[in-house]
RNA sequence: GGCGCUAUCGUCUAGGGGUUAGGACGGAAGAUUCUCAAUCUUCAAACCCGGGUUCGAUUCCCGGUAGCGCUACCA
């Protein structure tokens, strides 16, 4: 690749970037996001994205949040290049890191037991002191840590963190952070049950896999000074950091399950468009150079996306804002792409579209999608559109029916329709009904408000005479006849 | 408690030594009258506080306050 004679370009290295879950826990709003930066930014500079599943918390992490997270990631349309690897699966490879760092001094064996480690911890609290590790077994000489090791004697091992000075590392979104080393407690590298803590295992693997960018959430900034006093013993280059805001409930505190829907897929469930969802995640946190509108297909936020426009202030999580990017995909996109999304709600509502035509069912959704909210709305709201089997709205036969005059009214108004030649068209049945309504000197809004809760069960809906079309002669004409029946269904729900 | 980070409308944010401090969501009002969850129009709404620096600070510096994060043989 180098005979070429010509002037090289300016040799960019490929940036290799990672996300790291751990799978405690479902693929939660927080994780989506940090996802979706190191996806948009492996994306926008032709970089690798790696999957890694930190699950060296044996006691917590389980096969089926590792599922979860990878459905989430699916859903979502975040793909990876590279694992997903498991950390379980190098754990030999950390305890050569270690090996090596316990070898070239910057770190020990120590034996101190979890009893007198609390302990000392209690005491140091009720002195009034930080409840630091004071790094007792640091003096233990290397041979004798050595020889105790060889008898059996069970060991953790700390990284032994410089008694001065300071550790400092130049953030991306924060800038220079710098911690005093004496805040930094000596810290443990190897449990004494072989296993490595988070600290080891994450520099191990960004190391070995040539991570060149950490995008993480900021709740990791208090740990990185450690991190880097390991890639400094490790005698590797470090990597760029960049920490991501924290995304807040609407009290402000860190998002939980306190806040409702945590996952990812729980969204999913809701109703939610995963282009909208993306699109509604990367706003919080992140603004686009020259900000031009929100919405964003796939290509521009990747083409967009850079460190630079990561906000250093925690998000709330909006999700009122949300439901409007929602709303927008979802009237935004074409009813080919709409079609299968609805079909999957059908069958979560439990039942199928009386009606197959394909053609039909594309008109009818272009009919529906531009008030439509969440992709639930075409199994509840617009129900009746598609089977001859829902509750009507008792608020809205409340409203528009309750005066039994109109519902004798609707009732040969489905006559006046069954003995019609007209085309059954929007102008025709307009006019049918308006001819009606003049004849026996109503106001036709009370006849239209009427037959739209006979026809749909709602209150709301499109206009009257698209819905009449849509419906079709045959079901407008059987549902105004059946007006009685209706406001009676109504008053008893089902059971 | 210690350490770290942050601070512009209710929310997401733009901006930046002199601006009518801009946009979006949400909210309010009006229009429409065939409903509104549609559409159109209009409106309200913010620079955390105190000191400096400066002719002039929302912007720069310091302090305070508040919020968040970390403070484990969790990640």
């Amino acid at each position: 690749m180098s005979s070429s004679s010509s002037p090289l370009p300016v040799r960019v290295a490929v940036p290799r970037v990672r996300f790291a879950p751990s799978p405690t826990g479902y693929l939660h709003v927080g994780g989506a996001r940090t996802a979706l930066f190191n996806w948009l930014f492996a994306r926008h500079y032709g970089g690798t994205l790696i999957l890694r599943i930190e699950d060296t918390d044996l006691e917590r992490s389980t096969a089926e949040m590792v599922e979860g997270i990878l459905q989430g990631m699916r859903w979502l349309g975040l793909d990876w290049d590279e694992g997903p690897y498991h950390q379980t699966q190098r754990m030999e490879m950390y305890r050569e890191t270690a090996a090596r760092l316990v070898a070239s001094g910057h770190a020990y064996y120590c034996f101190c037991t979890k009893e007198e480690l609390e302990r000392r911890r209690a005491a140091a609290a009720a002195e009034g002191r930080p409840p630091r590790y004071e790094g007792v077994c640091r003096s233990i000489s290397r041979e004798e840590g050595a020889s105790r090791r060889a008898a059996g004697e069970s060991a953790a091992v700390r990284f032994a963190v410089p008694q001065s000075g300071s550790t400092s590392f130049e953030d991306a979104v924060f800038g220079r952070v710098e911690f005093a080393n004496t805040e930094l407690e000596d810290f443990v590298l190897l449990r004494s049950d072989g296993g490595p803590t988070y600290h080891l295992s994450v520099v191990t693997d960004d190391v070995e896999m040539r991570i060149t960018h950490v995008i993480r959430g900021a709740d990791h900034i208090s740990n990185t000074p450690k991190q880097v006093l390991l890639y400094q013993g490790l005698g590797a280059a470090l990597p760029v950091f960049a920490h991501v805001p924290l995304i807040l409930g609407p009290d402000k505190t860190r998002l939980s399950k306190r806040h409702g829907a945590t996952s990812v897929i729980a969204y999913r469930e809701e109703g939610i468009v995963p282009q909208a969802f993306r699109n509604f995640l990367a706003l919080l946190g992140w603004t686009p150079p020259e900000g031009s509108g929100e919405i964003f297909s796939d290509h521009e936020l990747i083409r967009l996306f850079g460190l630079e426009g990561i906000s250093r202030s925690d998000a709330v999580f909006d999700r009122a804002k949300l439901d409007w990017f929602n709303t927008e995909y979802i009237r935004a996109y074409p009813a080919e792409k709409l079609l299968p999304l609805i079909r999957e709600e059908w069958r979560k509502a439990g039942f199928e579209p009386e009606h197959t035509d394909r053609d039909w069912l594309l008109s009818t959704i272009n009919l529906l999608k531009p008030r439509a909210r969440s992709l639930k709305d075409f199994a509840t709201s617009f129900r009746a559109f598609f089977t001859d089997t829902f509750q009507p709205d008792p608020a809205a036969v409340e409203k528009f029916l309750s005066d039994e005059g109109i519902r004798q009214m609707l009732m040969e108004l489905g006559e006046r329709y069954a003995a019609s030649e007209d085309s059954f068209t929007e102008a025709e049945t307009e006019k049918l009904l308006r001819d009606f309504a003049a004849e026996k000197e109503m106001k036709a809004g009370a006849l239209i408000n009427g037959a739209r809760v006979v026809l749909t069960g709602q209150g709301v809906a499109p206009s009257l005479f698209a819905v009449m079309v849509a419906l079709g002669k045959e079901r407008t004409i059987a549902r105004l006849k059946a007006t009685q029946e209706l406001a009676g269904r109504a008053m008893t729900p089902e059971v």
